[in-house]
DNA sequence: CCCAAACACGAGCGACCATTCACATTTCAG
DNA sequence: CTGAAATGTGAATGGTCGCTCGTGTTTGGG
């Protein structure tokens, strides 16, 4: 019987000395989350880098778990913010120009903090980190917009399935370059046959 | 710094007895990964299940992470061979039927054991599970042949990267909607707009 | 039948981990 | 200035884990 663990926020600092502790909390969390993996983190670790009392640590999460979904919940408002920003900035843009920023874009959000971000997927198997289901519910019903806004110009059948299957494609191909070889991200043939595959996929040409 | 993780053999099972040992060792590690995952799994546990003792557990075996690769292995191999028994049946087939073909068996070796193959993907971001990283060569490497033979139909223009990339793509995908939504896997809309996206991207026609 | 090798056993050791708590220090409203 | 609340401390507790080793049991060739 695994004991759901706790993952709701404890107390809630008040003064600026324990709102600096908290933050130095959740960033140690994340340097050792880079470093050193799910697994290699520990809240006695955590407090010693952070520089505070496991104590203090325990006054404000009630856990380790709630330290990951900390981390994770900022992690994952700065790609959506690095998302939104690209989106907006395409907004008008011929399709498959859109659809290569598109790509770009999720590439930079994940190059922002690849390190990080690694660590963080391998655990949402086990925890189920909502945060990064949230961003990617977020990124497939923009998508899905955008399919409708455009469905004149399209030939894909089923527009939700392919709405998920877009982003679902670029995430997890990126995570798996990521995994298998970071250099790779940034080769101009990775972006350039994505880019295709995609533009083919909902229009039947090229995207160059 | 981290030891590597002893992963080599340590003495191999002679008599029939210990055979019997060694295979209820790595079934009984098997279904722990399955029902606890990972980290619920300990040497202790997949003694007690296995129905015998941790010392003869560390007879056989160095530690808990040359267990995981053992059951890695032989997962890896069961996948290995249902890809090739499909690859030869669509041998000479049209494009489309082929690349039918091939998301079917990808989904098919992927849903043999659903959540073995869960937890281990989980952990490859840990470990390096050479195992499926061979598997994941090897299929690209018969793609990439495949594309070679029949260049004259298609449309890429990178064939190294689009090998990787088409079966980056099925894979991770898969994985995606085994974590997501394993009934996703069986819906028809699933399989024809990733088909779609696949044949489109290599010939510019549709797949259906 | 005999005995050395193969095999199996499981209590126990040391390491680490999450978490608590009794106590010390700092802050700030009144 | 004062004292109550907020904050910080870290030794200590109880638990789990990986792994070893002294000991007992089974096997099979001679």
């Amino acid at each position: 019987m695994a004991g759901k663990p706790q993952t709701q926020a404890r107390k809630r600092p008040l003064q600026a000395r324990s709102r600096a502790t908290v933050t130095a909390i959740i960033e140690a969390t994340a340097r050792i989350l880079r470093e050193r993996g799910y697994a290699g983190t520990s809240t006695n670790r955590i407090a010693k880098v952070a520089g505070v009392s496991v104590g203090s640590l325990y006054q404000y999460f009630p856990g380790k778990d709630a330290l990951v979904l900390a981390v994770a919940d900022r992690h994952a408002q700065e790609m959506m913010a690095l998302l939104q920003e690209s989106a907006l900035a395409s907004a008008g843009r011929p399709l498959p120009q859109t659809v290569r920023a598109f790509v770009r874009a999720m590439v930079a959000a994940h190059d922002e903090d690849g390190q990080l971000h690694r660590a963080l997927i391998a655990q949402m198997m086990h925890l189920g980190i909502e945060q990064f289901l949230e961003v990617q519910r977020n990124a497939t019903a923009m998508v899905r917009l955008w399919l409708e806004a455009h469905a004149d110009q399209l030939v894909v059948h089923d527009r939700d399935m392919a709405a998920w299957l877009l982003v679902t494609t670029v995430e997890t191909v990126i995570h798996a370059a990521l995994i298998e070889d970071p250099q790779r991200l940034h080769s101009q043939a990775f972006e350039d046959e994505l880019v295709d595959m995609i533009a083919r996929y909902l229009t039947g040409a090229d995207g160059r």
